[in-house]
DNA sequence: CAGAATCCTCAGAGATACTG
DNA sequence: CAGTATCTCTGAGGATTCTG
C-alpha cells in the first residue's frame, strides 16, 4: 500500500498522514492502521520484554522463560508466534535428541529495537517526573480521605 | 529512583537495565516497570492518536473526538484523563458561557512525542513489509482449507 | 459543549495439566 | 525440552443515556 510517502520523513510523519480537509483535520482510518498495527505488535504486555531480551543473542525457549520472571508459558508462546509471524523474531528448531529452539531478532526485528530502546530510555528518564505528576494529580484530585 | 543510570544511553539503555548475572541475564522487577509504565500510558489504543492530533497544536474536546474517528466520548476522556494525570497534556478549561476545553500538549508530552513519531515512521516504512511476513507465516501454516 | 454514569461484552492473560 | 490444551477471570473498551 502507500508506504513511501510517509516513510521518509520523521517529525512530519503524522501531519504528513493527518491531510484531511474540512472542519478539523482527520485521520484516515487506513492511516491509523498503521500505528494500531505496531501497537498491537509491541504494545502488549510482554512483546517489548522479549524483543529486549533477544537483543543480546539468540535465545532458548526455557532462558527466555528464565530471563523474563512472571511470564507464563501460553504468554511466551503466543507472544513468540506473533513476533514471528509479523517477521521479528526467528525460530530455529534443532533436530537434536533433547529437542532444542532457538529464537534470536530478524534483522526487521533488529531494526524496531532500536526505537522500542528509545521509548524505554524516555521512560527511564522521565520516569520520576512522572510518577511526581501523578502523584500530584491524585492529591489535588482527592483533597483529603 | 534510579533514573540516571539508565537515561544518559540509548542503545545500551536494556543491556544496562539486564545485568542479572546468573544462568540467564534476568528482567529485575523493578526495571521493567519502566517499561511497563510507558506502555501502559501510550501502549493503549487512543494515547499515541491523541498525542499525534494534539501534535499540531491546542484543540478542544469535541475537535479532538472529531479528528479521531471511531474513539467514544468514555475513552476520549478517559485517554485525556490518564495523559493529563501524566503530565502529556494540559487541560485549559475558560469559564465562558459555552463551555470551552481545550487541550494541549506539555513539553513532557511534546518530548514523548518526537520518539512516537519514530515509532509511527518504522511502522509507516516497514508496514508493508510486515504484511507480507505474515501472510506468508499464515500460507505456511495453513497449507489449503 | 464537555463530560459523567451505567451496562455489557469479549479478547487478553494467568493457572494448571498434559504431550511429542 | 518445548511446547499444547482448557478453564477461568479480569478489565479495556463500546454503546447508550444523563447532566452542569
Amino acid at each position: 500500500m502507500s508506504s513511501g510517502k510517509i516513510g521518509a520523513a520523521r517529525a512530519d510523519v503524522l501531519r504528513d498522514v493527518r491531510r484531511k480537509p474540512g472542519p478539523c483535520a482527520q485521520w484516515d482510518s487506513e492511516e491509523t492502521n498503521f500505528i494500531r498495527e505496531i501497537l498491537d505488535l509491541v504494545g502488549d504486555k510482554w512483546s517489548v520484554l522479549i524483543i529486549g531480551t533477544l537483543a543480546e543473542g539468540p535465545l532458548r525457549y526455557s532462558d527466555l522463560a528464565d530471563a523474563i520472571p512472571g511470564i507464563s508459558q501460553r504468554m511466551l508462546t503466543l507472544t513468540l508466534k506473533h513476533l514471528q509471524r509479523a517477521g521479528l523474531v526467528n525460530r530455529t528448531a534443532y533436530a537434536e535428541v533433547p529437542p532444542r529452539v532457538e529464537y534470536s531478532l530478524t534483522d526487521l526485528g533488529t531494526s524496531l529495537l532500536s526505537t522500542v530502546l528509545d521509548l524505554a530510555a524516555w521512560s527511564a528518564n522521565h520516569h520520576d517526573e512522572i510518577r511526581d505528576r501523578q502523584r500530584a494529580f491524585d492529591a489535588e484530585a482527592t483533597p483529603r480521605k
